[in-house]
DNA sequence: TCTGGGGTCCTAGGACCC
DNA sequence: TCTGGGGTCCTAGGACCC
């Protein structure tokens, strides 16, 4: 740990409904809530105004409708004038140091040691963390923040919660410890509801209380992890540093719907939308991701997760919605769905070619003749017969493998195509349920592998 | 009229490899 | 004919953060 208060935190107050007020002046003075506004909506940010009634982040926005008063302003989030404001705010924090670390639209960390300051004393950085303020409110029109500085940064993040809002806070060196000991628990950076419940059982209310439990018992019940981090915070002991810069691991777009959705086709036609968006992320962010995972929440809350990995990645929204797709249809969904969400992980920077790059190579067109299957859309109805293999060989450009599709072979029965090229088709088996069936490569004309039944749907 | 949407990290078990 | 261990990858779920 530190030995001066050089970590500073920097939290911008109310954010989403301060720079409403900023831009609207018949808000100010009155409570603002924004978030979602429909019935299934959630407080993003409550204005101090609206505080005072008991409206909080993360309360349904029914709740909050009901507590607070006639003449709220229930407001939908406008995130571009947010990233305007932060990137102001930033700006200035990398004017004050570059080592600044990001962790939200309105909070972020900045390491004072590269900063330019006659000493790191803690008068000193009053001083400057004054004239950042002024600043702030001077750039952004109006906007305040609060800020902590200690000599680590679960500190720094608790002293820029001590004075909200518009408050400064430096925890001088040696005082961490009697900071903390009498503050809840969830005031440590990991602590969330589960943990605090657990904690309970032991009668743990306070980090003082916490500090009793032996490095060995929290170890054997939050596991080695977890158990460590608990006990070396607890008494403030905190060597993290600045991340500084960090590239994404995952893409993922969610949408809850305002009523369960019961019909497969309306939750494909989702899928499809989604996995759109997903994919136009991925290929901003210049990524192909390996993995393709899905996620539904069911009308009682719960939450299940498929994922599939291939060796091809890819960034292509119609072999990520079919992929969704056929991750959505090995589950049984009886009770309806509530939110549907798809994500892509896994990334590297380039498509790569090789044995399982399906997309069509000059080796493939110049050694393999031209074999269509029927598309999708010549799939039969549910509930009729097998499609006629006669149409496999029709010479539309449109009648090719498509991923997705359901296969059958004599010898490995049930399986869908996961990729295909104009010389091969790759087919895993009895997927896409864990364990994962086995893969088996055909050039595109072998009569073994045929297009199976459609899956019906109720 | 309960509970958003974007992420990160960890755990645990099985497969597989050495 | 008794029984290794470590490492990595994949998958599912869960906790947590803003």
């Amino acid at each position: 740990m530190r030995s001066d208060p050089s970590i500073l935190h920097v939290d911008l107050d109310a954010f989403f409904a301060s720079v409403e007020q900023r831009d609207k002046p018949s808000l100010r003075g009155r409570p603002v809530v924004v978030g979602g506004t429909g019935m299934r909506g959630v407080v993003s940010t409550a204005s101090y105004e609206a505080r005072v009634y008991g409206a909080r982040s993360a309360m349904s926005t029914a709740e909050a409708r009901a507590i607070c008063p006639a003449g709220t302003a229930f407001l939908s989030p406008r995130f571009e004038a947010y990233r305007k404001s932060s990137l102001v705010v930033m700006d200035l924090l990398r004017e004050l140091s570059p080592l600044v670390e990001q962790v939200s639209i309105d909070e972020a960390y900045v390491d004072l040691r590269g900063a330019d300051l006659e000493d790191l004393e803690v008068d000193t950085v009053r001083k400057r963390l004054e004239r950042l303020d002024a600043d702030i409110r001077e750039a952004t029109g109006g906007l305040t923040a609060s800020a902590g500085a200690a000599t680590s940064k679960m500190l720094a993040k608790i002293g820029s919660d001590l004075d909200k809002p518009n408050g400064i806070t430096i925890v001088a060196p040696g005082e961490e410890e009697s900071v903390l000991e009498p503050m809840s628990v969830r005031a440590i950076s990991g602590v969330g509801p589960a943990t605090a419940a657990r904690l309970r059982t032991f009668g743990v209310e306070t980090v003082g209380d916490l500090r009793r439990m032996t490095d060995t018992d929290l170890v054997s019940v939050f596991g080695e992890r977890h158990g460590r981090s608990l006990f070396a915070l607890a008494r403030a002991r905190d060597d993290r540093e600045l991340t500084l810069s960090r590239e994404a691991k995952s893409i993922s777009n969610e949408e809850t719907f305002e009523r369960d959705v019961h019909e497969r086709h309306v939750l494909h036609r989702e899928i499809e939308r989604i996995a759109e968006s997903v994919g136009a992320r991925a290929e901003k962010a210049g990524v192909f991701g390996r993995t393709v995972h899905l996620k539904v929440r069911l009308p009682d809350f719960t939450a299940l997760t498929r994922s599939f990995t291939t060796t091809s990645p890819t960034r292509d929204a119609d072999v990520i919605a079919r992929t969704a797709t056929r991750l959505l249809d090995g589950l049984d969904l009886p009770q309806g769905v509530r939110l549907l969400g798809v994500g892509l992980s896994g990334f590297v920077a380039h498509a790569q070619t090789g044995l399982f790059d399906l997309e069509t190579s000059a080796d493939d067109e110049t050694e393999y003749p031209e074999v269509f299957a029927p598309s999708p859309q010549d799939e039969p109805a549910p509930g009729s017969d097998a499609i006629d293999l006669s149409t496999r060989f029709s010479p539309s450009p449109e009648r090719r493998w498509r991923t997705g599709m359901d296969v059958h072979h004599p010898d490995h029965g049930n399986g869908w195509v996961w990729g295909s090229g104009r010389s091969r088709v790759t087919v895993r088996f009895e997927g896409p349920t864990t364990p994962p069936g086995p893969v088996h490569t055909f050039a595109v004309d072998d009569e073994a592998l045929s297009p199976a039944e459609a899956p019906s749907w109720t």
